[in-house]
DNA sequence: AATGAATGAGCCTTCATTCAT
DNA sequence: TATGAATGAAGGCTCATTCAT
């Protein structure tokens, strides 16, 4: 049962990823990975047992990739530059097309109603609220920023996120658009002198 | 040819709407249907040919009740209790349990990559940024909002929605938290000096 | 169970000819019978309780026809002119599109295999060789024909006919090559002088 | 990807052959096929995916057989010999019960309308039509023969053979009537001097 | 007599999973 | 470890047949 070859697992996850995101999880077979990986059937099948443990695979390799993210966003710089290169990240993930999981997630975590504890989806929102609301409390300290509710307003944030992407990824949406948005949300944070 | 019995055929759909509420799209067979509806197999196709055709007439008897409410919604109230009242239909709509169409009509927009222009997802939502911002705008005039960017606010407000939305339907979201969110929306429209 | 109306029995009878012989047997199902006819499922049952019933009654309604023909042959004209005529009956019988039974009838018997006796299809055929030696052994008698062995003649000529039938429903055929072929043998039965 | 097990593909044909023979075209199922074979339904599915491409590989299958058969008969024999070699070959094909293709074949060109050019019963027939005609002409030469013209002669032969195949097929024939039938053909060819 | 909605058996097809090599 | 042929359960779909009206 050891690990195999970490190399090779790691290398189906990667392609497995591709797949989740243009095809959503319901929609994906073995077969489907099979042929991206260019593996055999009982290959892939000594690695992952199914669709579900393998999709959670790529979730929680997802998140490393994330963590990585906020790590380098917990430097020491200025606060508002720290949230502009979040929503950039934000807005990297929102537009990936060949990467995007969200609704391959969405779709998951529909079928099989996790439990708060071990929603990695709940986690990563919450990890990401938390983020925004340190850099915004940063921000007011040095008096980039003006709030009176960082909390809230980090909320509200992640929920426009949130939109933003279920919206890309349904309805469609320009990179213009997600700029205007981002911007909105910014400027609510910057103080009255400073945005005039 | 006729269509057969129109009570039948809204029996059906009402059926499915909560098979596709709690299942998605995706995941949905016709068996699933003919199990809920307790009919023959052969009985569900003389009304509905597949679950794309059962699923988009779902959605279009749902977007009758939803004009219902938009045109309840414009009658010649105060803009606060009116936007309150569009905000408590959408809250509604969020928790529901039973009749929950977002993930599925996410799965199936996802599926089904629809032009912009029959895509009944930004038709609904492009509504109801129009209904938001003319709400906002007849604020402002009565001095009961402020906001100097009223399509901006609207948009904002919606993706909050959607983002709520979505949530819901993966995450969990309790009713205190929804309230928590619409009300820190609503907050950046009044005027500072009502605030506090 | 009276007859109910015998009128639009054979009324359906016509219509399903038409169906059967553009689709074979085993591709006809009741429905493209009941669309033929303009009538009800039900409908249909009130006289036929199977495409097998149905079929066999278009089967001998239509040996019908071909016992007037022969009738009609069985006048007191020429051989020689008997035989053309009847020639003439079997091209137009081998040429209909609309109507053409064959592979229909070929189909049903290798499903049912019928016994000997109760095969419309061999009392056809054994009916048409006894017809045909008459005519001949007439026509020897007039010095009309030129045969040695009628019966002999006569079955080839009626396996020539098979053959010319099975062949213009599948493979296909031109008027030209059926002329030719009947042509010819009827060439054989003329006595040499008379040929040059 | 290659073609799984050539071995098992030929096993399957073979027994897809008996069924055919059996049931027709138009009646065989391929559950039939994997009862026949006992294997399983995926199984049948890995080397063919309907009974169209099964039936046509039969065919082409058949063929080759048919090749083989006609390529002996191009040996140097007496013209008298190789006609009755043929000829022997064609009641064997009559007469078989257990694999007579006749009926299905008919049926799935009803069904399938080829075009000229790619109807293998058409090539078959013509195929068929010349080396009788060459046999008839070689005959002929060494006087073995009395025929003016082989060519109408050769396709009379060939639209008898298929006259009896037909039959054989459906109405039922026996062995004695397919050699008086062919004798009675064969004899046509022979100088009356020599007939007596 | 006539209708046509409803039923359910049966065939088609796909795909997760196993297993001999 | 790795392969891929084979299996069979499950879902899609059609159609002969019934039956309440």
């Amino acid at each position: 049962m050891g690990e195999k070859s970490v190399q090779k697992r790691k290398y189906i996850i990667e392609k497995a990823r591709t797949v989740f995101a243009e095809k959503g999880f319901k929609n994906v077979t073995m077969k489907d990975i099979v042929d991206a990986c260019e593996i055999s059937r009982g290959g892939l099948y000594l690695y992952f047992s199914s669709t579900d443990e393998l999709f959670l695979s790529v979730l929680s390799d997802d998140s490393d990739d994330e963590d990585t993210v906020l790590a380098s966003i917990s430097g020491s710089a200025a606060a508002g530059d720290m949230l502009a290169l979040f929503l950039k990240e934000q807005k990297k993930e929102i537009l990936r097309k060949k990467n995007n999981l969200t609704v391959a997630t969405y779709e998951y975590f529909t079928l099989h109603k996790a439990t708060a504890l071990d929603n990695p989806l709940k986690r990563q929102f919450d990890t990401a609220v938390k983020i925004v609301e340190k850099l915004i409390e940063n921000g007011v300290e040095t008096g980039e920023f003006y709030c009176e509710n960082p909390l809230g307003c980090a909320r509200n944030l992640m929920y426009v996120v949130e939109g933003l992407k279920i919206t890309a990824g349904t309805i469609g949406i320009t990179e213009e658009a997600i700029d205007k948005e981002l911007m909105y949300v910014m400027q609510g944070l910057v103080p009255d002198e400073l945005n005039n």
